[in-house]
DNA sequence: AGTAAACTCCGGAAGC
DNA sequence: TGCTTCCGGAGTTTAC
């Protein structure tokens, strides 16, 4: 499912593939993946240069002249590719946007419709409401200011998971990351020292940038944006692999729910402090 | 107010 | 074959 490096990858290939084109004809299947009124589509984005792709939390930008914005939400089933034209299209196909002197375009799909498509005018660009409140930058955050992020009274794995919060984590890299940094999910954020939560930043840092590296984590739908899987899932640690050993102590890897969520961990490498276990009393 | 849990959207997969 | 159940990102609602 894209998290925020199945995101990255996805902006990174497309501002390669498609910074200083200009998109061409709108084909929209399915009205209701645009937030907003989707009538001004067809007529606002062809002719439109796009001046840069990037990425923000688990949504890939847009950025075109004229000051628009196209954001695209991907949800758990949605793919951004560029192709042909003229290739078959996939079911679940809502948006083609043809990409000018080339015979590509880009198409939007997205089986369970989780995502969506806001675009973004001058006009329109009321401040924040039409995406939400979106949390910090795991990549780009301050020791400190993560610290300060993690001072309240909830379950790490729930605080890690709230994209007001820390934007771009989704149920695998939290996973990941706890694992890597040895802390148990249900632990209280705020009973975290200070060196065990700056151990935490560099395992989400490490995890992410690794994830970048091998182009994401497929485990059911996500391509990237030349159709191809991501192959980070074959370094997961704890992620779906109940019942399988942890790689670094043999110990069966647990599941358990955490804020709603399956949750993977390691009972031996992820230990809950005598600390955390008081406070739940 | 801050937190947590339940419910909602949807279609694919797994189990019976 | 055909039914039921489960799953989940994130917004909304409800309950403590």
């Amino acid at each position: 499912m894209p998290e925020l490096p199945e995101a990255e990858t996805i902006a990174r290939q497309l501002q390669r593939q498609l910074a200083g084109r200009t998109l061409g004809r709108v084909r929209l299947t399915r009205t209701d993946i645009v937030h907003g009124d989707p009538r001004p589509l067809g007529k606002l984005l062809p002719g439109r240069r796009v001046t840069q792709v990037s990425r923000r939390a688990k949504r890939v930008i847009f950025s075109l002249d004229g000051g628009i914005e196209l954001v695209f939400r991907l949800g758990m089933t949605g793919r951004m590719i560029v192709c042909p034209t003229d290739d078959p299209v996939e079911k679940h196909t809502h948006l083609r946007i043809t990409i000018d002197a080339t015979s590509n375009e880009l198409r939007f799909c997205d089986a369970r419709r989780f995502g969506g498509v806001w675009c973004l005018t001058e006009s329109n660009r009321f401040i924040g409401k039409p995406l939400g409140e979106v949390g910090l930058e795991p990549l780009e955050v301050t020791p400190t200011a993560f610290r300060v992020a993690l001072s309240r009274r909830r379950q790490i794995k729930a605080l890690l998971m709230d994209q007001t919060v820390i934007a771009g984590l989704g149920n695998i890299y939290c996973d990941e990351s706890l694992h890597a940094a040895g802390i148990h999910p249900l632990t209280q954020a705020d009973t975290l020292s200070s060196d065990r939560a700056n151990r935490l930043l560099r395992a989400i840092r490490m995890t992410l940038r690794k994830a970048i590296r091998f182009n994401g984590s497929t485990l059911m739908d996500y391509r990237d944006a030349d159709g191809r899987e991501g192959s980070f899932q074959k370094l997961h640690r704890v992620y779906q692999r109940r019942g399988e050993p942890c790689c670094t102590c043999r110990t069966s890897i647990r599941r358990i729910l955490a804020a709603g969520r399956s949750t993977f961990f390691c009972p031996t490498c992820q230990r809950k402090s005598r600390n955390t276990e008081k406070s739940k009393l």
